[in-house]
DNA sequence: GCTGAATGTTGAATATCCTAAACACGTCGA
DNA sequence: TCGACGTGTTTAGGATATTCAACATTCAGC
């Protein structure tokens, strides 16, 4: 009967290549497990007693000897955890650079006013963080901005005068914001310091 | 041997309860399965015909009675077609506040790390704020974090060490981080005066 | 070099999955 | 009424997954 059942896998012996190339890939979950494991340091065995499985399963796992139940898949990503979806679709490859340095930070305001970016390129992100600085009497100007997305921040130093769809109010260190891109907005510095802000965006608008 | 093995489904005669309550159930694969079968219009048989697999086994994973390999479940999805990511996520149902005082924000934290959001519900948003202050020593444990989707914030004051993905630096003042938060990650003040960060993360995570 | 304890791998036995074929039920048209 | 087809379900048996236990290797520490 089943000669050729679900085994996307199996490369033992024979060493045939994928069979067919029409499906898309399954993932190669055995070395996602493995890398994933590495990442969390833990040995197949520490795995093994967290999920409930056996050190053995991990290993025929890892080694793509097996295609485990889903059950069983879940049980062993529930030992980091990580859900089984995001297990499917994480990008392990790809390492993006993860720390910045102040200095690493893109300027890309001017005059009274310092934007700097968290990351070079927004390319494929969904969030971008940003260190504003407003110096005394700093505006981003009458004619409000306003764009596609969502926008949230909290002042660190100084006060800040914001301005939202038609209703204003001033904060300062502790306070924060949280609006829709798509109100028009100003802030402007009505203090007598700088006023630092910590503030996120999505999706990203730079 | 082998007397609780992984089946989280069978729930036939004993009735016993969920053993324990402590992981998050894994969704309901044979309901899911057939809701997306009826939505598209297929029977068991035209769904098994186009899967590759017979319609016994399709009839078994809706009723729960078994729980099928990855393998099988990716021939069963490529069927209609859908990756077995969405399968598992696809989940449907379904004057905002804009200013924040320092005091509204709500602490999440506890001990000698405080978390405190911007915002109370987070029904319905892409992004959401947060202000972080770990005491020194403060850890957020071994047993890395991981969830769906970005995360990225600056360090306000003091220092911290970050381990992402096995990767380990620690930020000072200025600095900042962003990385997919479904890479293992952990936050340890190695300092001796009390970190503060501004954080941002989309999808918001609590 | 030898231990002891850690690691990952493997073989045999058992539990589970998957298929093929039969079953039970409902609908339609002759 | 009957059969021919449609549906979803169940059963037996072979194919796979998982366990248990043994094995091979590495590395510290002595």
């Amino acid at each position: 009967m089943a000669k050729d059942t679900n085994r996307p896998y199996r490369r033992a012996h024979g060493g045939e290549a994928p069979p067919a190339g029409l499906e898309a890939a399954l993932p190669d979950i055995g070395q996602r497990l493995r890398e994933l494991r590495m990442m969390h340091g833990h040995s197949q065995r520490e795995l093994a007693k967290r999920a409930g499985v056996t050190n053995g399963t991990i290993s025929l796992i890892e080694q793509n000897r097996i295609s485990p139940s889903i059950g069983s898949l879940k049980k062993v990503l529930d030992g980091f955890p990580i859900s089984i979806a995001d297990f499917l679709t994480l990008d392990l490859r790809h390492k993006a650079k993860v720390f910045y340095a102040a200095k690493e930070l893109r300027e890309i305001g001017s005059g009274a006013i310092s934007f700097k970016l968290v990351g070079r390129d927004t390319q494929g992100r969904a969030l971008q963080t940003m260190h504003e600085r407003y110096q005394p009497g700093a505006d981003t100007g009458p004619d409000m901005l306003s764009h596609t997305g969502e926008e949230s921040g909290i002042v660190v130093a100084g006060l800040i005068e914001l301005t939202v769809g038609g209703e204003t109010r001033t904060l300062t260190s502790g306070d924060a914001y949280y609006f829709d891109s798509r109100l028009p907005h100003r802030f402007r510095n009505t203090g007598t310091i700088e006023c630092v802000i910590v503030s996120a965006c999505t999706p990203p608008s730079f």
